[in-house]
DNA sequence: CGTTGGATTGGCT
DNA sequence: GCCAATCCAACGC
């Protein structure tokens, strides 16, 4: 299977608003220790940037979130709720502190492994969800701060980015403080996106003649 | 040092 | 739709 060449750094040295929707339609590959690969095209993503009040890196540098603090293109990956861990990629510059929510994917190559991984499920539900997601990769806490411009265990190719007619916005996905900002994108028609409903404070003003929301 | 509450998921009412 | 599971930062005393 054809996956492109890899995304540059200076793909990643970019703010992760800007970062979040282009990543839309790239490919997550992962080289499992056995060397078997996985690979998944990302349909779902959320930014969380420097005084953003929902980022782990809003209170300055801890031991968890070191990583974001890094260079970009590095993956962050963090425990959360006591049993799952998220993935996440590194963007801005070092010291900054901004990332993007890897938070679903389409299965591509390796279904077999991801559906090892997750204990089973259909393929529509290995990726559909940040926590899902990281577990069908059999991405861990090693793979905490992987370089994915560089590194062989973990990165992501061009693949067909999603055309800009194709994503759709909304605000965030379980985060309270910042929920206002949409800053979450997804690809609008797919069925590997999670079933996680963004925090919206108010129902979204239409100016006319719209319907309410629309999902997918 | 004790308490609190998550960038979630899956199972049950 | 609701809630428990289960760890560990962050924060208050």
């Amino acid at each position: 299977m054809r996956l492109g060449p890899r995304l540059p750094r200076a793909f990643f040295a970019r703010p992760s608003t800007e970062v979040a929707p282009e990543l839309l339609g790239r490919i997550l590959v992962r080289r499992l220790p056995d060397g078997t690969r996985l690979a998944a095209r990302l349909v779902e993503v959320e930014a969380y940037g420097p005084d953003d009040p929902a980022s782990h890196a809003f209170r300055g540098p801890t031991p968890r979130n070191l990583v974001m603090f890094g260079p970009p293109g590095r993956l962050y990956v963090y425990f959360s709720y006591g049993m799952h861990l998220c993935s996440n990629v590194v963007t801005g510059h070092a010291g900054e502190g901004s990332a993007v929510l890897l938070r679903a994917a389409e299965p591509l190559e390796g279904l077999e492994a991801m559906a090892r991984h997750r204990g089973l499920g259909d393929v529509r539900r290995l990726c559909a969800g940040p926590g899902r997601l990281t577990q069908a990769l059999g991405i861990g806490r090693p793979e905490n701060g992987a370089d994915l411009v560089r590194g062989t265990d973990v990165f992501l190719t061009t693949g067909e980015p999603t055309s800009s007619s194709l994503r759709a916005r909304t605000t965030r996905v379980g985060v309270n403080a910042g929920a206002e900002r949409r800053w979450r994108w997804f690809e609008r028609g797919s069925a590997f996106v999670s079933p996680g409903r963004p925090t919206a404070p108010h129902p979204p003003a239409r100016p006319r003649g719209a319907t309410g929301s629309r999902r997918s």
